[in-house]
DNA sequence: TACTATTAGTTGCTAAAGCAACTATTGCTA
DNA sequence: TAGCAATAGTTGCTTTAGCAACTAATAGTA
């Protein structure tokens, strides 16, 4: 642990220790030659669970930048684990679904991050993450 | 808050609530016309801690890659905030150090930072902050 | 001393963040 | 119904993240 680690406020806290955990999914991925992100992987996570859903509320339930998630979702689409559908009633909107490659991704991703999950919450108990949770809500909700 | 805030891991969540700190601190500098973003501020104001400093130790202290740091300095050299010197006993390593400008920055921008740290820490106690920095550090170190 | 390994820093690349400006469509209202 | 506002999404731009490959300099070793 680097000396500025202990020493310093939230903020860099939070960004150090965010840094780390996305650098060790990453190369977990990578180790396992997954060929996708950690955000691309939020996405499809959230495709999986949500089944249909516009860009827009793919951005909201991830609280990524609607241009963010277009541009992952292009991505995405390149890989062939996505499909775009326009909306016939609304002509604007465009819903997005994970093709039967992307499930197989989900399901063939997912047991590593439940394995890395597990691996960063080690020694931490069920009050540390409810403490958390309450305190990174405090934090979010004082936020104008 | 949205309602995957409350229901999800905390990976989501620490992702969230930096994207939402980082955010309100953009549009603050934005909004009194500070001419700086939040991670040029970061390094500042470990150049300032630090005096005289290198791009790996202050890569080291930030917890950003030496890239990132080398860059980010390269538009702070521009804006004349920091200035570049070369070590003369080692002819591989360059000193980094505040202009008279960047201490100004420092100074001017100083303030804004606590005020911003006390609105997000709001209803929070000692314990809680105690509590957080605990966790955070358990997690980061479980992270092989 | 010559050769090799290590270290400091930069550059090129791809990905992600977020603002501004844009197109296309839909909804609202005079 | 015509005109304007609001909404969905894309594109352009700058910034940050991090890997790989590179140059230059220093340190270590046969």
């Amino acid at each position: 642990m680097t000396d500025t680690f202990v020493s310093n406020p939230s903020f860099f806290k939070l960004d150090a220790t965010l840094k780390r955990i996305r650098n060790y999914w990453q190369k977990t991925f990578d180790a396992h030659k997954k060929d996708i992100t950690v955000d691309q992987w939020l996405l499809i996570e959230n495709l999986y669970k949500h089944k249909k859903i516009t860009h827009n509320e793919l951005a909201r339930v991830t609280s990524k930048d609607i241009t963010t998630v277009s541009r992952i979702i292009e991505l995405l689409v390149k890989k062939e684990l996505v499909v775009r559908e326009g909306s016939p009633q609304d002509r604007r909107k465009v819903f997005l679904q994970l093709t039967a490659k992307g499930s197989e991704k989900y399901k063939d991703v997912r047991p590593l991050v439940l394995e890395m999950r597990k691996t960063g919450w080690a020694g931490l108990t069920e009050n540390d993450y409810a403490d958390l949770t309450r305190i990174l809500d405090v934090i979010y909700n004082n936020i104008p």
